[in-house]
DNA sequence: CTCCGCTTCGAGAGTTACTATCACTTGGGA
DNA sequence: TCCCAAGTGATAGTAACTCTCGAAGCGGAG
C-alpha cells in the first residue's frame, strides 16, 4: 500500500507524525495558544524551521492528516459510479470503518481544536475551501461541465457545507450517534440535488 | 435614520471609515501584505493602537462593514413573512438597490480583497460562520424549532453556502451579470429546501 | 566502498501582527 | 464649571512566520 517511499520520505512522515503527537500532548496540557512552536520543536526534537517546513503554519499541525488525499481520490472513483450524494454518502461510511480504533482516538482530539480554537478552526476553513474546489473539479469532470459553471459551484458548496454541518453536529452532540448516521440525515435535507434536472 | 449618535459615537465612525478608506488606497497602491498597520495608522492620524481598537486585526480594517447588522435584521423580518429561500432573495435584492453607485464601488474594492488575500478571506470565513450561527437562531425562532437540531443547521449552512457561492461567482465573473440574477440561479439549484417537509 | 551533487536541515537574525499596561485627554452630564 | 468615565496614544513585550546560509545526509555513479 505504502512502500515505494525513499527513506527521505519516511523519515519525514515520522517526523511528521511525531511532531503532531508532540504537540496535540501539549495542547492538551497547557492549551493551545500557551504552547509556542519552538517548545513543540524541542520536545519533538527539531528545529523550529523544520515545523515550519512541515506544515507552514501552527494550525496545520493539527490539521494536517495524510488520509485527506486518499479521500478525495475515492470520492474521484465513486462520483464516477453513482450520483454525487450517495457517493459523499459511500465514502465517508468507508473511511469510517476502515478507521482503527487508535485513529479514531486521534481525530477526535484533533477535531476539538478545529472546532474550539479560533486560529485552527479558520485554517481548516481554508482547507475545506480547496477541497471544494477540488470537488467541482471532479464534478465538471464526471459531468462534462465547465468547473466554473455556477450549477457546479452550488452544487459542490452545498455536498462540503452539508458535509461540515454533520462533522460539527457529531462533535456537537459527543459523537452520540454514528457519524453516517447523522449524515444520512443531513443530506435528506437537501436530498433531490442534482445536476442532472437543473430546475425543480 | 442615523442621528441618535453621541458626538464620541461620530467620531469613531469617521475615523473609521477613514482608516478603512486610507488602508484601500495603500493596499491598492503596494499590495495589501506590503502594508503595515503602523503605516496605515500614520497616514489616517491615529495611533496603531486605536487601528487595533477599532477593527481588531488588520483584514478587519477591510471586512468592516457598517451594514451588516442591519442585513441581518431585515433577514429577521422577512424570515417571518416568507419562506426562506425566498426571504434571502428579497433582502438580497432590497440592499443591492439601496446601495449608491459610490458605495457599490466601495464594496467592490473590498472585496477583492476578500476574495484574492488568503488572510482577508479567512477572516471572511469567521464572519460567514458568525453569521450562519445567527440564521440558526432566526430560523429557530421562527419555526419554534431548537436552534441545536440538525435540520436547522443544515437549513441554514445551506442557505449561507449558495449565497457566498453566488458572490464568488459573481466576482469572478467580474459582476457582468447582476447579483440577483445569480442568486436566484445559485437558488433554483437547490430549491425544494424546507424544514416543513424535511424527507423528499 | 567512495565520492559528488542535490535536497534537506538547523541556526540566526529580522519583520510584523497583536496584546497589555498606564498615564493622559476629552466628551458629557451635574 | 467641574468631575468622572470612556477613549487615546506611547511603550514594551510576545510569538508566529520568513529569509538566508552554511552544514549535514541521502542516493546515485563510478
Amino acid at each position: 500500500m505504502r512502500a515505494q517511499l525513499s527513506l527521505r520520505e519516511r523519515k519525514k512522515l515520522q517526523a511528521m507524525r511525531r511532531i503532531q503527537e508532540v504537540a496535540l500532548e501539549l495542547f492538551d496540557e497547557y492549551g493551545y495558544s500557551n504552547v509556542t512552536i519552538e517548545r513543540i520543536a524541542a520536545e519533538a526534537e527539531v528545529s523550529p524551521s523544520s515545523v515550519y517546513r512541515y506544515f507552514g503554519t501552527k494550525e496545520y499541525v493539527v490539521l494536517y492528516d495524510e488520509y485527506d488525499p486518499v479521500a478525495v481520490q475515492s470520492l474521484d472513483d465513486e462520483f464516477a459510479a453513482q450520483d454525487p450524494v450517495a457517493a459523499l454518502r459511500r465514502v465517508t461510511t468507508d473511511m469510517v470503518e476502515e478507521l482503527e480504533s487508535r485513529e479514531v482516538d486521534l481525530v477526535r482530539r484533533r477535531m476539538r481544536y478545529a472546532m474550539t480554537e479560533p486560529d485552527v478552526r479558520a485554517g481548516m476553513g481554508r482547507q475545506v475551501e480547496q477541497i471544494t474546489t477540488e470537488i467541482r473539479g471532479l464534478l465538471a469532470k464526471h459531468t462534462g461541465r465547465d468547473p466554473g459553471d455556477l450549477d457546479v459551484r452550488v452544487l459542490a458548496a452545498a455536498l462540503v457545507s452539508v458535509f461540515m454541518t454533520a462533522i460539527e453536529y457529531w462533535h456537537d452532540t459527543d459523537y452520540r450517534e454514528p457519524l453516517h448516521t447523522v449524515l444520512d440525515r443531513a443530506l435528506d435535507v437537501i436530498d433531490g440535488i442534482t445536476l442532472d434536472r437543473p430546475r425543480g
